[in-house]
DNA sequence: CTAGGGTGTTACCGGTCTGTAACTTCCAGA
DNA sequence: TCTGGAAGTTACAGACCGGTAACACCCTAG
């Protein structure tokens, strides 16, 4: 029941919605692929008939998160055609909102916490999205008109991660209430030093 | 060979060191007692004949590590001692070469985004540190002189934090590398805005 | 020397894990 | 209506998991 999802689609897609969704709240290794396919309502069988391993699983799930994250990018640049300080300011009240949505963190710092392996084709789709990530959030800055924008991005950046494991261990009433005062104070501070 | 820690000493004292070493380097859920046992020098029954089940074993690990980490806070009192403001910077020094000494992030997260169970025993060890740890970090910064020192507190925890899963994620040469100067750069601009 | 507790050894239990084989059912398109 | 492919079903392989029982051993304290 509370792993649903199994509205009618095609297998494939309730599979990777289904093992997204496990994967999120139970962990990589704390789900098995049986669980996965029968609260999908789908079968073993057809799971490796899409997926070669559960691995490539794991990485496809990551790739969609990927997408979804990119996506929300791409809907700051659509409200705020232009206005990269408005898209930044988007970005850290969204960022503000997922701290409050579950207890659980980001799914890329949690695979790259499980998935030890340094070789495990996971690392790479993790470090790939990061790096995005990253790459948009300094655009954002410089296109604000920060001097130090890499700088200012970097230090979002660790403040949003560190936000987010302080929610998964002491809970979202800890420092991670902060975090927008943190964010709003760091922009204003490096906009006073700015270079443009 | 790589999980040695075999060395002479109770059984119970050198599962527990063998253990910290491979939820470390692997993760919890991917260690399982037996390796642990083999690794240790020992067996499988003389480890539960001290540690009642795995569970116990895991919280016994992380309290081992809220001992080592009390220690540390414990060494700059005594390098520094009623110096906060150098207690301050001895953090920022120790959190950044941690930064560099492997891969993994801090256990404490680690482990809580592997165990998700919410009422699972290592949870509240878990918060319990981190909770600690913060009102650690807030004294020093109060006794530095600091006007908002629980927010720098805040803000430099978070930093640290996400710091360590950066390394994680995206490796020790991403954004983890200019946290010392994002550190000091709060510890001047808190300092420039003191109230007394 | 002896007694006893801590330790090591072997075998086992029931369960779960990823992954596969062989077969049946269903359904859409020609 | 026929056909082919996708999906479902059942059973299984082989490994590993956490945890326990029964018993042999060794070393030290008395």
């Amino acid at each position: 029941m509370t792993d649903g999802v199994v509205e009618r689609s095609r297998p494939r897609d309730r599979i990777l919605e289904t093992a997204r969704d496990m994967f999120h709240k139970h962990g990589i290794k704390g789900v098995g692929v049986d669980a996965i396919t029968e609260a999908a309502g789908t079968n073993k069988m057809t799971l490796y008939r899409h997926f070669e391993s559960k691995d490539e699983l794991i990485v496809e799930c990551l790739r969609a998160n990927a997408a979804k994250a990119g996506a929300m990018w791409d809907a700051f640049e659509a409200e705020f055609p232009g206005d990269k300080l408005a898209q930044l300011h988007a970005w850290v009240g969204k960022a503000a909102a997922m701290l409050n949505t579950d207890g659980r963190g980001c799914d890329m710092a949690n695979a790259a916490a499980e998935l030890t392996e340094p070789d495990h084709p996971a690392r790479l789709v993790i470090k790939e999205l990061k790096e995005a990530q990253r790459e948009r959030l300094v655009t954002l800055c410089r296109g604000a008109g920060i001097g130090q924008a890499e700088l200012l991005a970097d230090t979002l950046s660790l403040l949003f991660e560190g936000a987010r494991v302080s929610v998964q261990t002491v809970g979202a009433e800890g420092p991670s209430t902060q975090f927008v005062r943190m964010a709003e104070g760091l922009i204003v501070s490096f906009r006073g030093t700015a270079a443009g």
